[in-house]
DNA sequence: ATTTCATTCAATAGATTGATTGATTGATGT
DNA sequence: ACATCAATCAATCAATCTATTGAATGAAAT
């Protein structure tokens, strides 16, 4: 009466969660959801995909709890759920990395050309001694929402032409959306390449975030 | 080049991580192969599944990096793989927990009836004191290849006709495979109705020995 | 009240996954 | 070489999942 049946449906709780992630589509949108509050048409966009197929995506994602919703006028607003959501996407991804020879490949790549990662620790350390410039080269929108403190905003595809914006002198560390946002690591290669000391955030806004550490809205 | 169609690619290999652990039988297996190495034919047994239906997911489990392999003879034995699987694991029970109420639920109606749990630390506390018993209620064949120090072996069916052997007195701390084994509470209910002080380990033995605490083997 | 817009619902077809059965492989002992 | 045993493979059918389409909500604006 105790026996298998109930470990059986436990079991069976557990992996409806599992299976939640378990589609690129929707580990892709809950990366997304991870910076803050977006629309569905947002979402949609940002992952590349059509309307309905990521508002299903994202009722799927709401029904198995990874995320919540929130209704502003006649748009709904998801966001990451309460529960401990992101530390299940981070031992993901290490295991990913861990495991997957093409995951570290992939992920490496974005670190190739000699761009070395600073931990949030180290950051930290220098943030304290102000001898550091925060580049934050997300789009304007995602920046306004949250940013680290004292962030410069140059979206990725304006650096090039926006270089004279950035004091020299100092090393200038880039972040962007998480580990598997390639923007930062392109605007790494991009400052090396123009002369500036450069380095990207081991991790992204969410992981910072998610360590509850300061961040200033615009 | 460096754009969308990367990341969905890395995030198609980390949904199919995801995936594997998204069937309830996976998990099970998961959970058995935690305790140590076992063979596919012990697996099946122990999660009641059909040999070659267990041997298929086992193999999925293999090729998604979650267990590895090593043949004895003419038996092939399955254990955890090296990275970091069971803090995903715990992660994705933590969230499954925060989130659903009938885990929470199940998991609290083995609690219930005032079976209080006991944490690591506080065991290990009560270790140094020597003033606990340990009370291991797995099948002798699992106590053989690992337990904790010092502790007593009382399958769980064998409990109440051996209830003479457990000297009185003294709180027994009872505990099993993990969270969602049912046996260490429903030991813990006996002893109580038997007049004994009891209470289960909060987790179980993976648990314990995936926090690389101090392991005996017969 | 009607229009507009963001989102969700419903239905469909194609692809993937899961359990079962019986055959096959690979290692061991006679 | 042969028989035996554990595990895997191959083939099948049912069940589930995914993307697309177009229709239906439900909240604001005119």
């Amino acid at each position: 009466m105790t026996g298998p049946d109930i470990q059986n449906r436990i079991f069976a709780e557990i992996a409806e969660l599992a299976r939640a992630m378990g589609h690129g589509h929707r580990l892709m949108l809950l990366e997304h959801v991870a910076q803050g509050e977006r629309s569905v048409e947002r979402l949609a966009e940002l992952a590349g995909l059509s309307l309905a197929n990521a508002s299903q995506h994202l009722q799927l994602l709401r029904r198995a709890g990874l995320v919540g919703t929130r209704r502003d006028g006649k748009r709904v607003l998801y966001r990451l759920a309460d529960g401990p959501v992101a530390p299940l996407l981070a031992a993901l991804r290490h295991l990913a990395e861990h495991n997957r020879a093409d995951v570290r490949e992939l992920v490496a790549g974005s670190r190739q050309a000699g761009v070395e990662a600073i931990s949030r620790e180290e950051l930290l350390e220098r943030m304290r001694e102000n001898s550091v410039i925060l580049l934050d080269v997300r789009p304007q929108e995602e920046f306004a929402l949250g940013h680290l403190p004292g962030a410069l905003n140059i979206p990725g595809r304006e650096l090039e032409r926006r270089l004279a914006e950035l004091p020299a002198g100092q090393e200038i560390v880039a972040y962007c959306r998480g580990p598997y946002c390639v923007f930062s690591a392109e605007a790494v290669a991009l400052l090396r390449a123009n002369g500036f000391e450069a380095r990207k955030l081991e991790a992204g806004f969410p992981d910072w975030k998610a360590a509850g550490l300061a961040v200033e809205a615009a």
